[in-house]
RNA sequence: UGGGGUAUCGCCAAGCGGUAAGGCACCAGACUUUGACUCUGGCAUUCGUAGGUUCAAAUCCUGCUACCCCAG
């Protein structure tokens, strides 16, 4: 089963997969309806003529094609949960979600269903087999690569997912594409939330929730009030845009406090630490660190890995301190450690 | 009510007779399969107001207005 998206990188999986001999069906999981979240938009990955370009793809390339809907459990384990964190004052990435809970867990479900015994997807990464243990790994071309969603998964799942992509660059996906004549050869990438399709992920929170979410204060590290901020959830940690204060240099948020309602701000000095605590911790190349361990670090999607050290404290708690202090380490964020090209396990970053 | 001071973009602020720096904020692009960050570009024909001096005034002079401080 390959995971269609109607994007450029799921169709070249979907070719690479059939030309390694594969007998193929292509399956495109449909997360939300579009008028829940407004129009169709060409940035969303998923809206209906996305679908409709995964089913050009699939029918160029012989293979039956199926629409899942999964509108239910994206509701419940990605929407409902990132406007939950939201709340708390964290910040989310809901495409982990989607991937922990959706793709490598309800879509490889229903592939189990179906008795087909894998399942592909476009994602930049590559899975390998070593010493009966499987591990994910950086994709060659490293500028796209895309291990930092895939953290969550699992033995079980990584067993049974294939990653065509893993060893090619974004360019050459390009070139096949066009050499194939796709519709989407030259398709936009995708960005944003796929469910925000506008970006204004403030107001969708709103609106979803039925919530309001009122202002509060602007503080500085000191305590004093610097200004009245427009709703906790406009603000994440390191944001400096859309703060409406004045002061001599550039100020970020610092942290931010659900309880107080309060926006903590700083300038850009103050924004630096060195030791963030990863909890719920998924291993995958490991069980557990016996002790300190020397790896690699990174803290957002857009993060070059940094040098750091982890401890494990508990039973799904990893202690990560960087050798360098790491900026606008952001609690909801996920903290992936790395082995040079090696995913060795990953947590989300607690407050 | 006397005496003193200040009035330049939403905020702060250069300028000191030669034709409006900069920072913050804001806006627009770029980057980006999360939120952010970052980068590039834009942003006062006008200097509280009315006159005057001058070839030339935000810069000098005068009146007015507003605010601030000291004294009562």
């Amino acid at each position: 089963m390959v995971a269609l998206s109607g994007g450029v990188d799921s169709s070249v999986a979907a070719l690479l997969c059939k030309q390694s001999g594969y007998d193929c069906i292509g399956a495109t999981m449909k997360l939300f309806d579009n008028e829940d979240i407004g129009l169709p938009r060409e940035k969303s990955c998923c809206s209906l003529d996305d679908v409709e370009d995964a089913r050009s793809v699939a029918y160029a390339l012989g293979m039956p094609f199926y629409v899942m809907d999964f509108t239910a459990d994206f509701a419940a384990q990605v929407i409902d949960s990132f406007i939950a964190a939201y709340a708390r004052g964290e910040t989310p990435n809901p495409c982990i979600d989607c991937n922990r809970y959706l793709k490598f867990e309800k879509l490889l479900q229903r592939a189990q269903l179906m008795d087909i015994p894998h399942l592909a997807t476009g994602h930049y990464a590559r899975i390998t087999q070593e010493n009966g243990r499987w591990l994910l790994r950086r994709a060659v071309d490293d500028s796209k690569d895309q291990s930092y969603v895939l953290a969550c998964m699992t033995q079980a799942q990584l067993a049974h997912t294939l990653l065509p992509l893993g060893g090619l660059c974004k360019s050459e996906i390009r070139d096949i594409a066009a050499e194939h004549g796709f519709i989407n050869a030259h398709k936009r990438d995708s960005q944003d939330i796929c469910f925000v399709p506008d970006g204004d992920y403030a107001t969708f929170i709103e609106q979803h929730s039925g919530q309001v979410y009122p202002p509060g204060d602007f503080c500085d590290l000191h305590g004093s009030v610097l200004g009245q901020h427009r709703g906790l959830i406009r603000y994440t940690v390191g944001q400096r845009k859309g703060l409406g204060i004045s002061a001599p240099s550039p100020l970020y948020v610092h942290s931010k406090c659900a309880k107080q309602n309060t926006v903590t701000l700083c300038e850009n000095d103050g924004l630096f630490s060195s030791v963030l605590y990863a909890a719920d911790f998924n291993f995958i190349a490991c069980d557990s660190f016996e002790q300190p361990t020397r790896l690699q670090a990174k803290i957002r999607y857009n993060h070059a890995a940094q040098p750091a050290t982890a401890e494990q404290i508990a039973a799904n708690t990893v202690r990560v301190t960087f050798d360098q202090p790491q900026r606008a380490i952001a609690p909801g964020q996920a903290c992936v450690l790395y082995d040079g090209d090696v995913v060795v396990g990953a947590g989300v970053i607690a407050c």
